[in-house]
DNA sequence: GCAAATTAATGATTTATTCAAG
DNA sequence: CTTGAATAAATCATTAATTTGC
């Protein structure tokens, strides 16, 4: 088990704490000092201000960019069109859809950062979107195309097999060739069965989304009493 | 070596065909004759370069800012790590963990974008760490709480409560105190059994990360010859 | 005592589910 | 009912801690 032990310190005193031992693993002979990196250069920061955990508020929304007004829900211009209007969610044009697939379809499946960053870039000349939603979009259509396919798999299970529809001849063809042989000779859409494991950090953090503080908000009305941690009064 | 090939068929070749299927009538009126060669020349708005998708971008390793910092020369005791600093994954100081178990503690179980941010600002003073460090750090800790807890009912069908023998008293109670806690002196694990369902898009996309190019690049090796898609080397 | 081998933790991704806008 | 968004569960992968053989 953890022993918190040195959290005291960390608190209670300066920074300069004597880390009992490295990370967890409970006993840790060794560790007499290894840690160097912390604790050499932990010099005068010291001071640990819990406040500023508390109060982030006042956001101070980064951008304002691309996000725009969705301060003002109501009336979007109700169309999708160009942009979405409201601060609602994303809306994607056609443009948009068909290239996200025609990628897809492509063989892409979890873009990484960067391919995420490009496609948006570029899919911004069809309509407002952010790279989350390119993430997203890709979990999802992943997803249930698989969950599709599965349906389709059994549902048909007997039936000989469908004429890829989905795909143009030549298309389904070479995929079929390529991969029909081991596994699941289906010839549905065929997803290629994105492997299992890639490694691929496919994206990171950004500015900040938005007031999802509320969210945490919420949470400590459960935590409730326990620790009024929260920000603004209330 | 890999070869645009698909890629440019898939572009040349009309729309409707490929992605037929669904919504979107992909393009509509695009490219109703580019049926040969690359007349990319794509229409007025329809501008949608492939090639930029495919972009090769060689690792631009964007990193080597701030890191290294182990190797930093400034601490020229500070060896232990002789580890590439960057490349690898994050490996939080003592101050940090016990800064995010503390927060933990306080009921925060899955912060937002901007308390992230802030998180991470505050951590980094300690060593270095990225957002998405701290997102991970919650999703795990949280999912591994709960797995913890799980066992422990089921272990312990009747199991009363855990005599929180992790926490130091004063500990609790320094933390209770800063954060202004009015009741409930507490330190007790308390999972709080975490919220159900909350919504609270607690992140975003950032700049790029990585090579993860090399995923991707993966993946289509396996699709090999069904999707030349492949940027070129690299 | 040390370092390869083993094991326990836990950081990082991916997949499955769930919720809710439209 | 479709699908964007978000969260949780399941996995994969890497490092630190421990063990083991010399």
């Amino acid at each position: 088990m953890k022993v918190h032990q040195f959290a005291r310190g960390f608190w209670e005193h300066e920074p300069s704490l004597t880390l009992g031992c490295k990370r967890l693993r409970p006993l840790a002979p060794k560790l007499s000092n290894t840690n160097s990196t912390t604790s050499i250069t932990s010099p005068p920061v010291t001071t640990f201000d819990l406040k500023s955990f508390i109060k982030p508020e006042s956001a101070s929304r980064k951008l304002g960019s691309c996000d725009q007004n969705k301060t003002d829900p109501t009336s979007p211009q109700g169309q999708v069109e160009t942009h979405i209007p409201g601060g609602t969610r994303w809306n994607p044009t056609q443009e948009q859809i068909g290239i996200l697939e025609m990628l897809y379809r492509g063989g892409m499946r979890t873009p990484n950062a960067q391919q995420i960053e490009h496609i948006t870039v570029q899919l911004s000349k069809y309509g407002k979107i952010e790279g989350k939603n390119v993430f997203y979009w890709f979990q999802n259509h992943k997803a249930r195309e698989r969950q599709k396919q599965k349906r389709n798999n059994l549902g048909l299970a007997h039936s000989p097999r469908t004429p890829t529809t989905l795909l143009s001849p030549s298309f389904s063809c070479s995929v079929i060739t390529s991969l029909d042989t081991t596994k699941r000779g289906e010839g549905v859409e065929r997803d290629e069965e994105d492997s299992p494991l890639k490694k691929c950090r496919s994206w990171a953090f950004e500015y900040l989304e938005d007031q999802s503080w509320s969210s945490w908000k919420e949470e400590e009305h459960r935590t409730l009493e326990l620790f009024p941690l929260h920000p603004e009064g209330r």
